[in-house]
DNA sequence: CGTATCTTTGATTTACTTCAAAACTTGTGG
DNA sequence: CCACAAGTTTTGAAGTAAATCAAAGATACG
C-alpha cells in the first residue's frame, strides 16, 4: 500500500474549469455567474505543512475554500488545552466561524503542502447581492458544517474511542469518495496525535484502537495510509447507516 | 431562592416593540426594514413542554427565533442513543441545520412553554433581497452558533466533568445577562438528565459534580434553581476567561 | 548514519459509569 | 389537606474504559 495523497497543480483556474466546482460554492451556478464569481475569488495562495491561515483572535478577512491538501482547525483555552474542530477538505469552506464577531475564535493550519482559495470579506455583500443562487449554496455549505459539528458532539458525548474513530474514517471515506478518491483506501496526512485530540482520545488509545481494527480484519493501516477492509463493520461500530 | 423563570405574553407584538431585537434577526435594521420583517415573520406558534418543533428527517420549512421559554436540539443514532446539541434561549435561533439539504438533521423540542417566531424559508430569499442587513445579523448568528458548538467540542474533547459543568452554566450565566436577568441566579428548566446527556455524563455523576460545587461554596443549587457564589472559582473551571 | 520525532506496546491508575437503593419532588384524587 | 403513586434526584458500592506513566520500535530527516 502507498500513499494516495491527491495532488493537483498549484496554479491558478477558474471556477467553471475546477474540479471541485459542484462541491464547492460555484454549484448551481451558470457559466456568467462563475465567471463573475471568478474575477471576485483569490486563487493564489499556497502554505506548507503547518503554516496558518490565520490564527484565533485575528479580525476575518476572507472565507476560505480549500483547494488542494487538507486544513485543520482548532480552538485553545489558556490553560494550553487545544481542540480540533475539523478537517477541511478541497472543496469545503474553512473561517465561517469569523462571521459571529469578525474574528476568527478558531485557527486555521494548513495539514501538508495546501492550497486555499479566498473570497474577502470585502467582496461577500458584493457575491451575495450579485451572484443569484450563490447565497443557497453558501447556505447548504453553513448547515452541512452544523450538521457535522453535531454528528461531532453526537461522537464525543456518547461513544466509545473505537466508534468514534470510526465514525471519524467513515466521514473520510464519504467525503474522499465524493471527490473522486477511493472511498476504501487512503491517507491521514495528520500526525496520530491530532487523529486521537480530534476524537478526545490519548494518542495511545487511538493507537490502541488502530490495532484493535487491524487484528480483527476491519482494516489495514501502515503508517499513515489506511485501507478499510471491512466496510459493513465499520458502518456497525460507527452506528450510523447514512454515514 | 424561588424560581426565576421568565415569562412573556404570548401574544404577538411587533419587532420593533420585541425586547429581543438586539439580540435577533432584527438587529441593526431601521424601522421601515423591522416592519418588513413583521410582515413576513409568524409569531404565533406556543409549544408545551416536550412538544416537537420539528423532527430529524422533516422537510424543513423555516427557522425559528425563540420568543420565550427555551428550546433544547438533538440528534439520535438507530442504536437509540441521543446527543443534545443545544439549548437554546430567546432571541436565539433553530433550525439553521436545516440548510444544509432542506432536511433536518436535528430535532428540536420545547423545555417549558415556549413560543417561537417562524420565518419561512419560502420567504427566505425574499427577506434577504429586501431587507438590507439582515443577512448580515444572520451571518452573526451563525457564526456565533459554530463557535458555541466548537466550544462545545473542546468541553467534551478535552475536560473533566466539573469543568464541562461551570463551561455549561457560565454559557447559560452570560447569555441570560445579555437578556436582563442575573447573571448570577438563574432557573435550569430541564431534568438533570437533559444536563448530563448534553455534558456527554451520566446523571450521576452530574448529580455528584452538583454536589461537590455545592460543598465548596461554588454554587447553590435547589432543585432546578441555581446561584452562582464564586464566580472566580467557576471561571478558573471552565479554563474561560471570556466565557 | 545518527538524531529527533512519531507510533506502538505494556503496566498501572483513575475518572467516570453502572448498578442498586434511598430520598426528595410533583401532581392527583379521596 | 393529606396520602400516595410516578417521576426525579441524590447517595453509595463496585466495575471498567480510557488516561497516564514508562519505554521500546519505527520512521523521517538533516
Amino acid at each position: 500500500m502507498k500513499a494516495i495523497r491527491q495532488k493537483e497543480a498549484a496554479d491558478s483556474i477558474s471556477c467553471a474549469a475546477c474540479s471541485l466546482v459542484n462541491l464547492c460554492l460555484g454549484k448551481g451556478l451558470d457559466q456568467a455567474e462563475l465567471d463573475k464569481l471568478d474575477q471576485i475569488i483569490d486563487k493564489k495562495t499556497q502554505y506548507d505543512n503547518e503554516e496558518y491561515l490565520f490564527h484565533s483572535g485575528e479580525t476575518m478577512t476572507a472565507v476560505y475554500a480549500v483547494r488542494s491538501g487538507m486544513v485543520k482547525t482548532l480552538i485553545t483555552t489558556e490553560g494550553g488545552a487545544e481542540q480540533i474542530t475539523g478537517f477541511h477538505l478541497p472543496g469545503e469552506l474553512v473561517g465561517l466561524d469569523g462571521f459571529g464577531d469578525d474574528r476568527h475564535l478558531c485557527n486555521a493550519v494548513a495539514l501538508g503542502t495546501t492550497t486555499v482559495c479566498e473570497l474577502k470579506v470585502e467582496s461577500f455583500d458584493w457575491v451575495c447581492e450579485h451572484i443569484q443562487g450563490i447565497r443557497a449554496q453558501l447556505m447548504r455549505m453553513i448547515g452541512e458544517e452544523l450538521n457535522h459539528e453535531q454528528g461531532m458532539l453526537l461522537a464525543l458525548g456518547q461513544m466509545k474511542a473505537d466508534e468514534r474513530l470510526a465514525t471519524l474514517l467513515l466521514s473520510l471515506s464519504e467525503r474522499y469518495k465524493k471527490r473522486g478518491f477511493s472511498a476504501l483506501e487512503f491517507n491521514l496526512p495528520m500526525p496520530r496525535h491530532d487523529l486521537a485530540n480530534y476524537l478526545g482520545l490519548a494518542p495511545e488509545t487511538l493507537s490502541r484502537i488502530f490495532s484493535k481494527m487491524h487484528e480483527e480484519g476491519i482494516l489495514d493501516v501502515s503508517g499513515r495510509d489506511l485501507r478499510i477492509l471491512d466496510m459493513p463493520r465499520m458502518r456497525k461500530l460507527a452506528h450510523c447507516s447514512q454515514c
